[in-house]
DNA sequence: TATTGTTATACTCTATAACTATA
DNA sequence: TATAGTTATAGAGTATAACAATA
């Protein structure tokens, strides 16, 4: 039994798990993979994607909805503070909560990077046809109980 | 537009990469909600089984396999050998090399935990029917280029 | 009492480059 | 020259607990 180049994947293969884990490192290979190094990594992308879909969104709301610990979350949101990509307030029926909002700047700032992003992954889905692909998401959609996006929605 | 506690996931709902991203997430939290801390994070484990799945194997093809750095596996590799886990030995035709077999002791740890965790994992595939989880399983392999795991195989 | 956000700490993982020994 | 593994370092992400303000 020696080790071939391609190696056997196992139980790794059956372990839904262990393949969601293998997908997302291919997918955020190929995502970055033209640029060198991209202005924020798949977290941030998340938090600004998800501040603009949901303006005046609290932050307690945001780090359960990406499943990002409150303890990081406030020093990215602090980070997109200090650059000036978010507007935070809080609100009045809840003193101790914060809400935020991109602001023109953050708005820019997510058109570009996504922009960029968006384009190499629409490009090349793996080795999927589009109804494979389209398919792919919508289970992966219903696994996280997601509502699927509005027709016509910009990918 | 005040921000509901289940927020709009917008752009999100439609990139494979956030998706998968996001899928993984709740996969893992589900893998090892019932455990405390587990003995090994999804990289070793991941580490583990293809080593079971491939004695002998090269540890450069499993860094690239399982898309782990160099400089990382070693680390790994050195501490599973510290502790008893794996079995080194250096072949013949490439004195470069580093061979890689699982111990007696790799084989309990392995079976202890991955047993715990795959009844975890295949107790509940999220919201998924049992046919909708294996198109989800066989559309992530394609997206891999990984093959099938022979029938019969245990999961 | 419980929750929101914060601070602090530690650990894992990642990214990079330079080094060695082999090829 | 190129490759396999190693070492070292820095940074990102994660997990945990304790704390202040507020509910």
């Amino acid at each position: 039994m020696a080790a071939p180049d391609q190696p056997i994947f196992g139980a790794l293969a059956e372990s839904l798990g262990f393949l969601l884990r293998l997908a997302q490192l291919q997918a955020f290979d190929e995502y970055f993979s033209a640029e060198g190094s991209p202005e924020h990594g798949p977290g941030e992308m998340s938090i600004l994607l998800m501040i603009d879909a949901n303006p005046m969104i609290r932050q307690g709301v945001l780090a359960r909805a990406l499943r990002i610990k409150r303890a990081h979350m406030t020093k990215i949101i602090q980070s997109f503070d200090r650059a000036g990509l978010v507007q935070t307030s809080v609100p009045a029926d809840d003193r101790r909560s914060l809400e935020l909002t991109l602001t023109p700047a953050g708005k820019d700032r997510l058109a570009r990077v996504w922009d960029r992003v968006s384009l190499n992954e629409l490009g090349r889905p793996g080795n999927l046809t589009q109804r494979e692909t389209d398919t792919l998401k919508r289970l992966l959609r219903k696994y996280l109980s997601i509502a699927a996006p509005a027709e016509g929605a910009d990918a």
